[in-house]
DNA sequence: CTGAAAGCGCTAACAC
DNA sequence: GTGTTAGCGCTTTCAG
């Protein structure tokens, strides 16, 4: 065996065949004597012949693979969906190519472009912001776009979605029936305006509006998404507002943090202080006591993402498709005892 | 302009200039007059010209691409390693392909081959298997390797890895010296044997002969790492051995199924139980009590990794390297307090 | 049943 | 300074 890898042409040589022979065996592209057969294969076998995939692709303009543009993989909201895709994607004989925007439309739109200098075959995008056309720049680029959790600021996409915002009512709404009266938001700062956060303030404002409580600006709070931010904030709360008894988390950070403040501080949960949040799953069974949360199906979502991708790999020219999940609420029951039964 | 991406030929019909020159004003290989590179400029502009890295990759044998190849992308362990080499990648033009190997050897060389025929620059492997032999399978496949978190049973391989036995060691130690002289141990299932698991154990021991306790093998238990076998290995341990007063979990889903059971068997801790884990970055934070926590520096991990990837990539001949990281130990501490300061 | 050969989009000698 | 052209490894028409 000669230096580096085998090609077509060696194995050609080797059984004595063309290099179309060789390649019409190795796809079943059309039929091929017994003898002809054989001896590629062994040819095949001798010289450790494994496709050249770019080759390949450079010839049939499918190179296999799809972009995956996420805003941050070290939130497990995002790295679980992609768990989910990942085995139909494989299934189907298509790799991800990964990419993480960090919230940063300029870092994304760099990143969408190099995707597409690379063919990918389809990209699958959370957008990072409301003023970029999307829709728009696929086109130009001429790739295939699924959205993911959030919706682009555009007319006729695909994608799969979540609403949370009768699940955070009903949790609102809950904490109201159950006495508290005075429930506050702690929502993200909406400097990326996402549709996401907007439905969460829209489920809110529904559960106050409901049970005829005016909102008031002054318990509803945007700052960044961060554990810090969740913590401080909570803080001032109890500082500065003695008459609030049940807070609202937005976003599974600020849960985390609100709890740890109200831990620290020694406040008996729900009795003086109700907390209801966004949550990873697992993170609400290990609270004391246990968080209710709202959670995303997580699983669906992702499988209803890369069977969307799938679906439109196939036929480019599909209408918009929008697939809507609904989030689940979490009580603080215990959720594991049922489940090892 | 006409249908489909432009190529370099219409750039350079439009401009007036040959192939060859609107390749070396790409890549600035070679002069151009200021007049020729203008109009190629323009051209490229017009025809919104971005160039085919597929056809790059075939005839310059290069195509910037790693694989990276995971056991579970579930598990923010590696979703977070994940997160921090990317920037790092990105920042040198490389892109990362994502497999998960669901533990599986059989998907994972599959895997590995898939990555090779797709002509990855090299490969980021964390192994699933002691029986396979991946740097022969990888010098087979002409693919440089790194390998991380898990050691190949091989020699001569450069990788990324993390020593926790000390902190277990120390964790353990900690329990026995606050008067807890019975310390079980729920370790991993060792099907798999990777030294990861080897090492928790051998930490463990450690611990109990430094402090004249022979490790009993009644108090040490495998099972799969998952919540569910965590509570239920509790539950028999509450039942079956009232002289046990610790615990030690060598993986973060058997700690929270171990410490949930605690929970709701409204067992004190760490008086009648103490316990001590591995656990997610963030987890130990919200139980109550805090639960003590051997943690794994993912940031320096990630980035080592990924700079290892490079060096590897710069030269390939390079003597096997490896970095071996340590893991953390955080006490019950509060860790907000001091970061929000 | 099989082979010859054109070409996918790009790079890089080699020429002038 | 710039153009010509031979491939990279593969698929696929067109001819046998």
């Amino acid at each position: 065996m000669e230096k580096g890898r085998a090609t077509i042409k060696d194995v050609a040589r080797l059984a004595g065949v063309s290099t179309a022979t060789v390649s019409h065996v190795l796809n079943r592209t059309r039929f091929v004597s017994e003898g002809a057969t054989q001896r590629v294969l062994d040819a095949m076998k001798e010289t450790r012949y494994s496709s050249n995939y770019i080759a390949k692709a450079l010839r049939s303009n499918k190179t296999h693979t799809i972009g995956v543009v996420i805003p941050d993989l070290s939130n497990p909201f995002f790295s679980n969906i992609l768990f989910h895709m990942e085995p139909i994607l494989q299934q189907a004989g298509y790799m991800m190519i990964l990419c993480d925007s960090h919230e940063n439309h300029k870092r994304e739109e760099e990143m969408i472009r190099r995707l597409c200098g690379f063919q990918v075959d389809a990209i699958m995008l959370t957008p990072v912001s409301p003023r970029v056309d999307y829709v728009q720049l696929a086109e130009q680029l001429d790739c295939p776009m699924v959205f993911m959790d959030r919706h682009p600021n555009s007319k006729n996409y695909h994608g799969v979605f979540c609403t949370a915002r009768n699940r955070v009512a009903e949790a609102v709404e809950m904490m109201i029936r159950s006495g508290h009266d005075c429930v506050a938001l702690i929502n993200r700062d909406t400097s990326g305006i996402y549709s996401v956060v907007r439905e969460r303030e829209e489920g809110y404002r529904d559960a106050l509006l409901r049970n005829n409580i005016q909102p008031d600006p002054r318990y509803i709070f945007s700052v960044p998404g961060s554990i810090e931010h969740g913590y401080v904030k909570m803080a001032d709360i109890l500082r500065d507002m003695p008459e609030v008894n049940g807070v609202f988390c937005a976003n599974r950070l600020l849960s985390l943090g609100a709890l740890q403040c109200l831990i620290d501080n020694g406040k008996r949960i729900p009795e003086e202080m109700s907390i209801v949040g966004f949550s990873a799953h697992n993170w609400h069974k290990v609270t004391t006591p246990r968080l209710s949360s709202v959670l995303e199906p997580l699983k669906a979502m992702g499988e209803e993402t890369a069977k969307l991708l799938l679906k439109v790999l196939e036929n480019p020219a599909l209408p918009p498709q929008q697939v809507v999940l609904t989030a689940e609420l979490i009580g603080n029951a215990s959720i594991v005892r049922s489940s090892i039964q």
